[in-house]
DNA sequence: CTGAAAGCGCTAACAC
DNA sequence: GTGTTAGCGCTTTCAG
């Protein structure tokens, strides 16, 4: 079943069914009439294999993610989605699990698959840079670790982030200040480390101690519960995300220490979660938003071939100050 | 830049060089070698949407999905990517954040654009279910609502998980139970608390108390402050999945009530949180390899024209006991 | 405003 | 083993 049944059945000729199908402008009102009623009673649809063929293009434009359990990402998922559909265009996932080689043959990474695609927080970015440049695909990059010639990004300002989170705890009086950063493999958390330390640095003190965990509740739990055990606790804690912040609360409260009146926390990503469990978290909230609404554009930009010279923007990400954070106990 | 490009610059016919790329054992060694350098030289990647329209075929399987923010939902898509790519298959993910109409028009949702479709927690899911009926596109449903004749689908248990649920509640020899379930308008959570009603009447019980919430940890929590304030607080609770399991938990910790010593809870799901908050959550873990892994094969079978009769697989849940359970304080 | 013809890049018969 | 030919379903000149 294909558009020769459909000119058959209405009559006319393929050339203004496909013209009817392309809302060509050119074509009799009682034609495009007959046309779209042979269709309807066909059931037909074009075929779009034979339409990116020939067009050259597919409408498609792909996301590798690597995770999805996360607030973050599901907002910037979900913007793009939507930005990308009010031009014309299907976002499509693909998963990609750090698995080495075998994602970068993913049905994603060719050439006429898609027409574009958007790397959000890629783990394996060089690799995945060179590929795409190599193919010759067109790209942009979200939230990502280092920057590359000719590659156009779209970053957050995590040392601002964190620079405006420590900020904060030193307006409320807090001098002594911890920190527990994510992974320092990723340059995000090493970044919200050194807006801390520098916030502190301007302030004329030092960090009263860093620990490194995983961006997980019982990471941040852990740690909690070891400076609890050597009675080495702050008074207000910078932790690198909202989930290790979300750990360190559950266990100051298991001990009996209260948030925010005897310990002040911040977090940083704005989970979901954050706002839900009580006191709701003081965090940081990446403009996400904006993040995918720039990306998007960078990189219809580029398929379009209105292709001014690649930028990175950075966006500045802005405090959300909630109830996990008070003004320092006088004592 | 095409396969004639590659015959050309190879020496050889372009049908040499199909056959090359398709691994087509009759092709002498020397030959073989010398497409292959060509292509290499070329960098050449075959057109897939030349390769779809000739061999009516796309080699990816669309999953439509409505939330990314879960940890069940999370488990089961990794696994049909995994299995799915152990296949020769790719899984391209779609959001549809139920705006109605807009999304049947998903690209997903052509025939030739994937070859077969997962839908995993439909929200519209007749008017998918019609759709892609329609268009002849093949399909499963995962962890679905309602019955279609023809269809093929695979669920989990929930009345069962329900019972179970309870019954570990029982054994533990509560007889206060109450029940705390998500919206009745999805059948999991309607069955869940048919579940937890059962259990009850096998043991001669009534229901201490059955509210409705979202599936949230705000909702949760102000259903438990609610019984609280009314001073009409059970000896356990059923929740209706974690999250609400997790709010109620907080709830209960701020006002004093020890969990499980005072107060045991179950949720559903075994959310990635679940087990990472303390006390640790005693629930009810669903089955989504198994779940990812029998939807995969249905559709693949299906795809392959192995058509069997179309069939409802229903998986049992495991109840997961952990700290958040105990026995009735005898008092 | 409409249609005939060519061709997008590839694979599947069918010869040789 | 290899190549010639046809055609997948569509859009795009170019006549008319």
């Amino acid at each position: 079943m294909n558009i020769h049944d459909v000119a058959k059945r209405s009559g006319l000729s393929v050339v203004t069914v496909s013209r009817v199908i392309n809302n060509s402008p050119t074509v009799r009102e009682a034609n495009r009439q007959k046309v779209l009623k042979a269709m309807e009673e066909l059931n037909y649809q074009p075929n779009s294999a034979a339409q990116s063929l020939v067009r050259g293009k597919t409408g498609i434009i792909g996301m590798s993610i690597t995770n999805l359990n996360d607030s973050f990402y599901d907002r910037v998922i979900k913007v793009a989605n939507r930005k990308l559909a009010d031009q014309g265009y299907f976002l499509a996932l693909s998963i990609s699990e750090n698995e080495g080689e075998g994602d970068i043959n993913n049905f994603l990474f060719q050439r006429d698959r898609v027409d574009g695609i958007i790397l959000l927080s890629p783990i394996e970015e060089e690799q995945y840079v060179a590929e795409l440049k190599k193919k010759k695909i067109p790209f942009i990059l979200l939230d990502n670790q280092y920057e590359h010639d000719d590659v156009s990004s779209v970053v957050v300002d995590n040392f601002q982030g964190g620079y405006d989170a420590t900020k904060h705890l030193l307006d409320l009086g807090h001098t002594r200040i911890a920190h527990i950063g994510g992974p320092t493999i990723f340059l995000s958390a090493a970044e919200r480390k050194r807006g801390y330390m520098k916030a502190l640095a301007d302030a004329g003190l030092t960090p009263f101690a860093i620990e490194y965990s995983g961006f997980t509740v019982s990471s941040g739990y852990e740690v909690a519960k070891k400076w609890i055990r050597e009675d080495a606790l702050p008074t207000a804690i910078f932790a690198g995300d909202d989930f290790i912040a979300l750990g360190v609360v559950h266990a100051l409260r298991e001990e009996g220490v209260r948030v925010p009146q005897d310990l002040s926390v911040v977090g940083f990503d704005d989970q979901q979660l954050a706002g839900e469990f009580y006191p709701r978290l003081t965090t940081v909230r990446q403009p996400e938003a904006q993040m995918a609404g720039i990306g998007v554009d960078l990189l219809l930009r580029q398929i379009n071939g209105q292709m001014e010279a690649p930028t990175v923007t950075k966006l500045s990400p802005k405090l959300l100050v909630r109830e996990s954070t008070a003004y320092l106990k006088q004592s």
